[in-house]
DNA sequence: AGGGGGGCATGCCTTCCAGGCCTCGCCGCT
DNA sequence: AGCGGCGAGGCCTGGAAGGCATGCCCCCCT
């Protein structure tokens, strides 16, 4: 008697019956309210029985529900070994492989544990950091499933959604002039050489600054890639860098200035995966990271 | 970790583990046997290891299977017991409300009782014959879920596939003249007064016949819903019948001559169901219907 | 007392995957 | 050598599952 109903059914009635209402359940789950409303009801309707007393907080399982949860308990924890049992070889619990650039480690790190630490019946699919220092092309060849980015990277061929915004402030020598103002603007800096941060280019200072500096006789000075040198690129060669608030904490400032830039573009923390991911996992880690990185440490958040 | 392996899985491996080849698990199933195939390579994928040993002659346990198929066993039997146990009330085994008209009913009964005796996953569902003098008006008010019908019933609005065909015949009085004939043909009969059997109009004599016999002086006699009437009308009568070959059987003869007509069409004896029928069921018993009622009595076969 | 927030249900729309069909390749049997 | 049984692969479609937006209800909170 094939009822449609599926082991994912009696991992549902699990959550829900752990959790205590639907709405947490379903968050547990990596789904919405609503997906999940629907397949209980279903589930009820095949049975015959409510399994569930719908309140305004929360729902109580039934007299029926509550057998039919012990079952349920069986019946999961049997299929989870059958297939351990045999299979567990060659595949352990699948790794997403999560990579990044340009973002502060703290930030990656907590929201990596924070997604393997939820209790979830979803997390197939540990969180697993496999890369600082990731380029574009590497997610493209499935070598990451997912990568956290600054904004103007490359994002052709990638889905991406925004995780955080964090200040772009500058940084300057202290014995630059312009480092013991409380706040400047782009057009105080046109004299200016700049040092890149790892992978910036031209075009991105000019897409940040929404305006073309060059004209003004700005010009690029050298390119690194690494939060220690480029503090000393700044302080030896008396050049100007942007960097995003949240790297501060990582580098090292001293003999350096730090002023925001009042009208300079916002960094984007994006995280990004292969537009042909097929997989719900990355979705469900997406949407961890973007409801709740806000939550994650931006450290010294600047205003 | 949701590896998306379902009860269906376990079912699949029990059934293939049973019949011993994939084809026969998957008639048994009510699918199609690639479509088993792929589920079991997918199963087989996310356990990383090989359950079955495909051979050309069907498909053997591995070690890795055998353990599974008992593990399998557990987890489906466990999860009948947990669907049972709570929900019996209410909702039984659904039916599939099976009606007839025109059919003779030892088609009928073998069709379903074949159907309900298909050792089959399947059959959620058991056959049951809910009338025999079904009009399509009840298919469509939801009262059968499908209809074994003769051809020239009105089908608009519903799916419909032939389950059969049975040579149509004559019934004449035994006084007829051409009671004697071997055979006859359809213009021996434009003179002749006709009995029409219960639903048939003068129109559908004219489609079976491909001709239009009002022309050359046909006239249509009584109409008779009952087998037994049919006979009497005709033997009384002096009038002429055609009648599907299978009902003879289910006829009182007595002073009737049967006699085949060369050039009259056959009967097509159809299963038909709604066409908004979503229900995999009803595919289910229409494949089978299909599939197996060349096997069904057609009793006294004439050629 | 009224407004806001938490919680479940409903409607509509998209997506994706199970399964259907057809075909092929392979083997073994006659 | 031909044929028939069996499993696999490619392609396509329908339906189910889920997402999103919204509605309703009740409780709480100020």
């Amino acid at each position: 008697m094939d009822s449609g109903i599926e082991l994912r059914h009696f991992r549902y009635v699990l959550a829900v019956a752990e959790e205590g209402t639907f709405t947490a359940a379903a968050a547990r789950l990596g789904m919405t309210q609503p997906a999940l409303s629907r397949a209980i009801r279903a589930l009820e309707q095949v049975m015959g029985t409510a399994l569930f007393e719908r309140g305004h907080h929360g729902a109580t399982l039934t007299e029926a529900g509550k057998t039919f949860r012990d079952d349920a308990r069986a019946v999961d924890a049997l299929a989870r070994k059958a297939l351990n049992r045999t299979g567990q070889r060659s595949n352990g619990p699948r790794h997403l492989r999560i990579t990044a650039r340009g973002c502060d480690v703290g930030t990656l790190e907590t929201l990596v544990a924070s997604y393997n630490s939820t209790r979830g019946d979803h997390a197939p699919a540990r969180g697993a950091i496999v890369g600082l220092q990731t380029r574009v092309e590497e997610v493209h060849a499935g070598e990451a499933d997912a990568t956290l980015m600054r904004s103007p990277d490359d994002l052709s061929g990638l889905d991406s959604d925004v995780v955080r915004t964090d200040p772009r402030v500058a940084l300057l020598p202290n014995a630059h002039p312009l480092a013991t103002r409380r706040m400047i603007k782009r057009a105080d800096l046109v004299d200016e050489t700049f040092t890149l941060w790892s992978g910036h280019t031209p075009e991105q200072i000019a897409y940040w600054t929404a305006t073309d500096l060059a004209r003004h006789g700005w010009r690029p000075g050298p390119t690194v890639s690494d939060a220690a040198q480029f503090g000393a690129c700044i302080r030896l060669g008396e050049s100007v860098g942007f960097i995003a608030a949240d790297l501060l904490p990582e580098m090292v400032l001293t003999g350096i200035s730090v002023v925001p830039v009042a009208d300079i573009s916002v960094s984007e923390l994006r995280i990004a995966w292969p537009r042909s991911a097929t997989s719900r996992d990355i979705a469900h880690f997406v949407r961890h990271a973007t409801s709740t990185a806000e939550d994650c440490p931006p450290l010294s958040r600047i205003t």
